[in-house]
DNA sequence: TCTATATTCAACCACATGGATGAATTAGAG
DNA sequence: CTCTAATTCATCCATGTGGTTGAATATAGA
């Protein structure tokens, strides 16, 4: 669980994710979108692998790399122990409150709700 | 989200947030299973509020820590995209497949699929 | 075989992190 | 006012992280 987290806790390696959810990628490819060298996002990807997230293929002298969603699921699930206490009662009334305060800019009444 | 994944890849600050999940506590109550001094303690609960996972309120001498669970559920959103990915028939047929494996330690006869 | 391509490896650097420790801050309790 | 409790601050340390650069490895292609 850890090293998931911490691989999710950059955005670089969130978005080669975000990349690999369209299908297989390799190194090059993965690394094209972002100004760092290859030899960097070579190391973001040995994160990912590291964390079980990614699946690399060797063909040749080509790395394909493929996502893989078991830590995913598994950090959803974590999460979901937590979904309560932002789908309870109190915590939606709470949360459009808030909303409300954010829209209202002028404190000139506050005090109508609650 | 960077933050809340970095808050989220640590043991100790999960199990604080665990905690939090029964209700309100003080700092010396979050610390307390763990065998690190109070200021290490002290430092985590800070990482936890400064990914907005964790609301303190001063009383006297005493923080009281609760949790706030928005940026979960940020997370728990951002995961979500890649929900079909570890529920789509294949990727289900995959594990059940690799579950099988699991359970059956004799590689006699590997190639009968696939 | 020679060369270009895909990728990693090995150092190195600046900075963040998780921990310890001892002093400082603040506030109840007597 | 003084003592103690709750917490942070400041400093230090070892290790990890994200980045660079240049060399190494391995394969495809002429």
């Amino acid at each position: 669980m850890n090293s998931v987290f911490r691989a999710l806790a950059d955005g670089t390696r969130r978005q080669m994710l975000h990349d690999l959810a369209d299908g297989e990628r390799t190194v090059s490819q993965l690394a094209e979108p972002f100004a760092i060298s290859l030899a960097a996002a070579s190391k973001h990807i040995k994160v990912l692998e590291h964390a079980g997230l990614l699946r690399r293929e060797v063909r040749g002298r080509t790395h394909f790399c493929r996502l893989d969603p078991g830590p995913l699921a598994s950090a959803y699930e974590w999460l979901g122990f937590y979904e309560r206490f932002w789908t309870s009662r109190l915590d939606v009334l709470e949360r459009l409150l808030r909303k409300e305060d954010e829209s209202r800019p002028q404190p000139s009444k506050q005090g109508d709700d609650q």
